[in-house]
DNA sequence: GTTCTAGAAC
DNA sequence: GTTCTAGAAC
């Protein structure tokens, strides 16, 4: 009876990746020319690389902001400006949009949500997708503005209330409805489409 | 954030 | 048997 031995060949784990993590991601995009659809001297606009939407956007800052916890009044006239930047994209559309941030990003470098209210999009798959724009855990651009004013920060969401909201079950946005399943969900989304 | 997929749900 | 969700990813 033998042992079997690694050789130490079989561990190559610094050779599969040789960038950064995915949490990186959007600050790669910011250099991608295919993404791209704007900028100014302190933002970039870029088409989300995995849209849930008809329309999705992120408009991003230039200067290295982390995200909104790292936010302070400070901030305030980039923020203003972010959310004028949204507003005149939103402008060239006919669609409704919601315009806001996610309580808890998962992406690096501070990024404003533009996206179109149909929700009609195969990159929408979950129930975590759903309910990040459906409820408060989306926190609209007004209401993050209005936070930093009076408090000067951003509250951390604690995780039981971040567990809580991702969980929410199912529900339509612009109806009653209440799907089974997310196929359920996007069948129904389909009737809302003008 | 996405991909993959085991096993729960149907 | 197929659809769908949810957790690991070294």
């Amino acid at each position: 009876m033998s042992k079997i031995h690694f050789n130490g060949i079989s561990k190559a784990k610094d050779a599969v990746k040789p960038k950064g993590n995915w949490s990186q991601g959007l600050v790669a995009s910011m250099n991608d020319p295919d993404l791209v659809v704007d900028q100014d001297s302190v933002t970039i606009t870029i088409k989300d690389k995995y849209p849930k939407a008809k329309h999705h956007f992120l408009i991003m800052s230039k200067e290295n902001i982390p995200g909104i916890m790292s936010l302070n009044k400070e901030n305030l006239k980039l923020l203003h400006h972010m959310k004028s930047v949204a507003d005149k994209l939103c402008s060239k559309f006919d669609d409704k949009f919601k315009i806001g941030y996610h309580s808890v990003p998962s992406m690096q470098r501070l990024h404003l949500h533009v996206i179109s209210d149909d929700f009609v999009s195969p990159c929408l798959k979950t129930k975590v997708h759903w309910n990040s724009f459906t409820t408060t855990f989306f926190m609209t651009s007004d209401d993050l503005i209005r936070a930093i004013d009076d408090t000067g920060s951003i509250s951390k969401m604690s995780k039981q209330v971040h567990k809580e909201l991702i969980n929410t079950p199912l529900k339509c946005h612009k109806c009653n409805f209440v799907p089974k399943t997310m196929p359920n969900l996007k069948e129904h989304l389909l009737s809302h489409i003008k």
